[in-house]
DNA sequence: GCCAGAACCAAAAACGTTTTTGAAAGGGTG
DNA sequence: CACCCTTTCAAAAACGTTTTTGGTTCTGGC
């Protein structure tokens, strides 16, 4: 590696000793100007003010970094499983809320995934991020315990918190549970439970709110009923073939909107139709499912506003306080699946 | 105080410096052990990063900026245009593109929206970025002409280049022409317009390969024909309206898929029937258009690929190259609307 | 006159690295 | 023995700030 031919710095042409020689005053001087500190005359600091901006003098920020020990910059953690779009679309909409309210607060965002060369040192050397929002369910709890001994602020997104690292989720049980209700009441017997994968920790807890609906209106388990496909864009394609070949359900809760989606796309070429012969509900609310034919019915939940509430908590956490984490309610949207 | 200066620092707790007394070395001696430059004996090289490891230390990477001058960050700029996501599912497989290349290249990134809070200071302050990527035509050139003047390497993407500012553009012009040809070629004479702003300047380029479309096929050039909306979510459907209000096209081409699917609510709304009374065609082909009732024809535009080309046109503009800019093909999509 | 305090500002320390400089120790050559 | 080269490492400079420390000058009270 070439060392790179460094400018010897007799003369200095930036910086704030440029703007300290040219305004006559010592560097100190200029920083307090600057800053707005009290004990500096107004002469002088109008004076410096003017030489500055002449200058075009702008502190360097990894200076200021370097004694300040924090960066104005936030971590935006997340697998890659969201690939190749790097951000899903449903957590391209989370990290709109997160910026929203960070931005606000003067922070700006690193986007930093999982499989990044040196994510440890990155995040936690010390003063090179402020805080850590961990995005979705598939970061390895071994990691984020290292993030928090080494005490970084850290905040979980879509993933249920522990001890002082606070999270905000939905309520994917619930959802799910209301999901289930709402085929039920409609009739419907055979009501299947289909995910991409159920090692997803959230899908699983959305299992769990479909089970306790079967339950409590008396049904039977029928472990043919669930069907896991692969942890990939094509699960619920393979989930619904799968199911069809084990026999009719007459409803399908799923658990997102994608495994939906393509769930009705294998129904379809099964020769079922939707809703008449298997009613279909999805989790989520993507964009998208107000589009497809027939819209889908599924479970809304405010991607938007969970962004900002992790801002929100990743900023009290950073001021020192321990806010307790928050789970949001979801809501069914009943549409043309059911 | 009459006492000798004495070195206060003798109990580093953390850092290079830990590092050292540990090992018994100087600090210099370690960082080239772990750097693994030469002039270090094997056996303190090994006894090195052996005290290292035991006490978990990293380099702290702010340190590191400040001494090399650079970060090993990249800026991502782009406009809020595209609220309250963010990114908007276009840009967001842009992003996708461009991450993927910069890590393999070990770089970050960080998310710089054009209101942020210093985003000059930010960008051009020295070490901080080490590239920028601007992403979308909607950012003042202005600014841009002052990044690429404080030598900062600059690239462009979905938006033309100019001078030693390479950019990825995808071809609007021949993109519209294509999508016009298609609608003159299915018998369609009345072809119109319409675009959420005409102010935009790729919405500008597409609105001129339709007109030369137009002109080729000896059609006369019709005012009444181009529409425009408002630069929002909903300009296609004010579009289509304002464009039903002056009598009945047979054909429209939308200046991007959004207005296009809006536009078509707006003639549904208005008892008219697609394609049958009017053939529409999109562009951008978001995911979206495979998905709506009937799927949207539309063009092409590669988007994760122009990501990954604009983050390998920044690695070579770091590396001091001069490349040239890079127009990409597109392709027309023949779905339901035609 | 003398001293206390205020106002202003220069000098220096500190942040955590990398890299340059130069010195000590050891070995070979004349 | 004098000289020079090599190997290995310590010391110090450099990066660009902020903040602490302390000193000088001035004012006013006694």
């Amino acid at each position: 590696m070439a060392s790179p031919a460094r400018p010897k710095r007799n003369r200095a042409r930036h910086g704030i000793r440029a703007v300290a020689a040219a305004a006559g005053v010592s560097i100190s001087t200029v920083s307090r100007a600057l800053r707005g500190y009290s004990d500096v005359n107004p002469q002088t600091r109008q004076r410096v003010q003017e030489v500055a901006a002449a200058l075009g003098y702008q502190p360097n920020p990894i200076g200021q970094s370097l004694v300040l020990g924090r960066s104005g910059y936030v971590a935006v953690l997340f697998s890659r499983r969201h690939s190749p779009a790097l951000l899903d679309r449903f957590y391209a909409e989370v990290l709109g809320g997160i910026e929203a309210v960070l931005e606000a607060g003067g922070l700006s965002l690193v986007l930093v995934t999982l499989q990044s060369a040196d994510v440890e040192r990155r995040l936690t050397g010390r003063g090179w991020v402020d805080g850590v929002v961990a995005l979705g369910c598939d970061i390895p709890l071994a990691f984020l315990r290292t993030l928090h001994r080494s005490g970084l602020p850290l905040v979980l997104v879509d993933q249920p918190g522990w001890g002082s690292v606070p999270a905000v989720t939905v309520d994917n049980e619930a959802g799910a549970y209301a999901a289930t209700r709402h085929l039920l009441e409609r009739g419907r017997r055979r009501v299947a439970f289909i995910a991409e994968s159920l090692s997803d920790r959230n899908f699983a807890l959305r299992k769990r709110g479909y089970e306790r609906a079967l339950r409590e209106a008396g049904l039977p388990r029928d472990r043919a009923l669930v069907a896991e496909g692969a942890p990939e864009n094509e699960g619920g394609y393979l989930a619904a073939k799968r199911l069809l070949a084990q026999g009719l359900p007459d409803g399908i809760v799923a658990a997102n909107d994608a495994a939906a989606l393509s769930a009705i796309r294998a129904l379809r070429e099964g020769g079922v139709r939707v809703p008449e012969d298997i009613a279909v509900v999805g989790f989520d609310d993507l964009e998208l499912a107000r589009y497809v034919h027939p819209p889908l019915s599924t479970i809304h939940v405010p991607r938007l506003q969970m962004g900002e509430l992790g801002a929100q908590l990743l900023l009290r956490r950073m001021a020192g306080e321990s806010p307790p984490s928050v789970v949001l309610p979801v809501e069914l949207i009943e549409r043309g699946t059911t």
